[in-house]
DNA sequence: TAAAGGATTTTCT
DNA sequence: GAAAATCCTTTAC
């Protein structure tokens, strides 16, 4: 079952926590491919300094205000593209970072567009898992989302000792937030998070 | 195995 | 002009 737009009208952190387990689909170029999410990051509006939206609306950080379930897709370290799913009600700018997936299908697929990677790293990283899915295109900037290029799919229930909350340092000395980082056991992008 | 540094371009101040 | 929600390779231990 595909998710719906309620279930990202919530707080990022919430959805943040809800979303691993589920299926990241994702259709481009005749391949399907997809991956469980197994580490998520939620950026709420308030007040976080890292959250692309803090200092109001921009052209690269419009689909933030839009609305909840539409894909933001954008560029940073002059090299990688970040995958996110926006929430919370229209106009508030939140969302959540895709992190890590574990593969599902369309696994000789990944292997095609990542050559010389491990199965283990084939997404295990924001920006891998985004050359994995084939999402790099000049279409970036669309809503992949409402398009059906890319969803999100239920998935099981997840066990208690499954999921991991870690407080993540903000950028810079100044960070006044902590935002919220879900992992499970496999796959995630980093050993830990700092502070 | 861990740490450090380079790659590279968009965005905002 | 500086910083950025990162990744990959090299180097050191």
């Amino acid at each position: 079952m595909i998710l719906s737009a309620s279930f990202y009208a919530r707080p990022a952190d919430r959805v943040a926590r809800d979303l691993l387990g589920c299926v990241l689909v994702c259709r481009r170029g005749g391949a399907r491919c997809s991956g469980r999410i197994v580490e998520a990051e939620g950026y709420l509006s308030d007040g976080d300094p890292a959250c692309h939206a803090c200092r109001g609306r921009t052209e690269r950080n419009a689909p933030m205000f839009g609305p909840p379930g539409t894909a933001y897709v954008y560029f940073t370290y002059g090299m990688h593209w970040l995958l996110n799913a926006v929430c919370n009600a229209e106009g508030v700018a939140e969302a959540v970072l895709i992190r890590a997936l574990e593969p599902v299908d369309g696994i000789e697929t990944m292997r095609r567009r990542r050559p010389n990677v491990s199965d283990v790293d084939l997404c295990r990283g924001p920006a891998r898992l985004v050359r994995a899915l084939g999402i790099e295109s000049p279409d970036n900037r669309r809503d992949l989302t409402a398009r059906r290029v890319l969803w999100i799919e239920q998935g099981g229930p997840l066990g208690d000792d499954d999921v991991i909350a870690a407080p993540r340092v903000g950028v810079g000395d100044d960070a006044r937030r902590l935002r919220f980082c879900v992992r499970r056991s496999r796959y995630v992008s980093r050993p830990a998070p700092r502070g």
